[in-house]
Formats: structure tokens, sequence, C-alpha cells
DNA sequence: CTGTATGCAAAGGTTTTGCATCGGG
DNA sequence: CCCGATGCAAAACCTTTGCATACAG
């Protein structure tokens, strides 16, 4: 997702329409890096957007997904995540403070996945996916932004 | 979970109560290289012990993870699946039959988690979760196996 | 206009919880 | 004996689905 501009752009290339709902989600999730649920862009929209159903955000989030302007981030344990940034990176799940922040991809890291074949098998995609202290809440030992 | 034995010499050393429906679960997980869902634990023993509740099976599980005997693996989408191998290993998600098999931990991967700390953060632990086509799906392009 | 997206509600699946009862140590 | 585990059922939660209506193109 590099701006939304280039986002419409994209949906109406590939023939899709442009209502407001998935106009207000698009918006939502550009930009964002707290790698939102459905259930936190339904929330957090329907405020805005009265007349905003659950099923449009996971319709429109789908949709996103399979034109490849988000991702889904399998971290959580009973819920999925989303991502604007779709370029080479990994998560990792605070258990301090509960939120998901990005990790670089290293060029190391990289290397080991430079072929698509892995022990004989084809590996089509892979998530790198981490628990442990974010650097906020391992600094502030006072722990501003505790939520567990 | 090294053997049947050994786990329960841990359970009596933590001070978990050996019970029938406990040991069945264990059982079932020992050597089991399919890793089950929950659900799969349930429908399967359900059979030969019509007394076990779907809570037991949460909760030996949940028991099983605490005291490192077993590792849940968060790569289906919509549910966890276990597995009694808890040694560094990674997990490919085969999107034609549906499996989920071991890629086991190469020295280049293992170097790139050597430290504890990334980025600023601390970790504690990690997952590496892949998905595309198992190397029996590859080659038996008749696929015998296919469920999707 | 036409076809598709929306909203609503209900279903489906997984996991959790509450409580009376049972049974292992 | 006693405390914790079990079984049962229901609830909570996330996600999907079906259908009539509204609306973008």
């Amino acid at each position: 997702m590099r701006s939304l501009d280039s986002t419409i752009t994209k949906l109406k290339a590939e023939g899709f329409k442009l209502t407001p709902q998935r106009i207000s989600v698009i918006k939502y999730m550009e930009g964002n890096p707290d790698h939102p649920s459905a259930g936190d862009i339904y929330k957090a929209l329907k405020k805005k957007y009265p007349g905003l159903a659950f099923s449009t955000v996971y319709n429109t989030l789908r949709m996103l997904q399979k034109i490849g302007e988000i991702q889904a981030v399998n971290i959580a344990e009973d819920h999925m995540n989303y991502d604007p940034d779709t370029s080479s990176h990994f998560h990792l799940l605070c258990e301090e403070c509960g939120k998901i922040v990005d990790i670089p991809s290293s060029g190391d890291l990289a290397e080991c996945f430079r072929s698509s074949e892995i022990s004989g098998h084809e590996v089509k995609s892979y998530q790198i996916n981490m628990r442990g202290t974010c650097s906020s809440c391992l600094c502030g030992s006072s722990d501003p932004q505790r939520r567990l």
C-alpha cells in the first residue's frame, strides 16, 4: 500500500467498485503501523460510518489481500491482524503491551529464503513471528502503555 | 516430548494429577507427526473414551504447553495446531493437501536468532511458518492425498 | 440500467468459562 | 479426605454466509 491514490487506481484497474465503505477501510489502513484486527477496524470506523457492516470490513480486507495491497499477519492466537506494509519484514508480539511491532528483514535472513525450494518442498511465502518484549517496554520499565 | 514415561514423570514432578483422560491425550500426542488440532484430538479420542470433554482436551494441552512438552503452532488461519516436537524446527502448510510438514532448522537460520536481542527488542521465542507445496504433492502429481 | 457491494442477521467453528460431581494422591 | 480435574453446557469470540436492498459505473 503505497498511497491512497495508487491503491484506488489499482482497485479501478482490477474492476472493483469504489464505495464509501471500502474507501474508509483503505484510508484507515493506509500508513497504519498498528496492525489492526478486523474488529479494531470495525470499531474505529463504526463511529464515523454507522452504516458499516462487519462483513463489509472482511470483504474489503479480503479484496485488499487478493490484490496484494495488505497482508494478513497470523501472530495473535485467536484472530488475524492486517498490515498495509507488504514489503519483506517480520513481526514481534510484545507480551507486555500487546502491540505488534515491525522487525526489518535482515540480509542474512532473506538469504536463507533466497531459493523457493527448501527440504524438497516448494515455499511460496513465509512469515516469521516472534514473541518477547518490545524496546519501548524494555526502556520505560514503568510501562506507560501496559495493557496486560 | 521424549517418551510417554518421561512426560508422566515430569507431570508428577510438577504436581499434576494423572487422570486417564490426560494420559490418553499424552499418548495421542507422543510421537504424532500430524500436528493435530484440538478438534482432531477430541474427535479421535472421543471414540475410545466417550467420557471426554472438549474442555479437558484444552486444559491438558495448555498444561502440556506450560511444562514445555508440546508447542502450539500458529500456522492455520482459524485454529491452533499442536506439535509434540519442541526442538527447533519450522513448519510448512501445504496448500495442496492441507498437511503441516516439519522443516528442519538450518544452521544459517538458527544463526540469525543466536542473540535474543533483535532491533532493540527482546525476543523470547519465534516461529517460522511457510506456505507452499509439500514434496509429496510435488512428486506425485496425481496427488493421492489431495484434500482441497 | 445492471451487476455488484452493502447491511443485517444468523450460522459455523474454535476456544473459554461456570459449576456440580468425581476421583487421584 | 480434600483439592483439583472432569464433564456438560452454554457463552464468547472471530469469521463466514445468504439474501433483499441500495448504489456505483
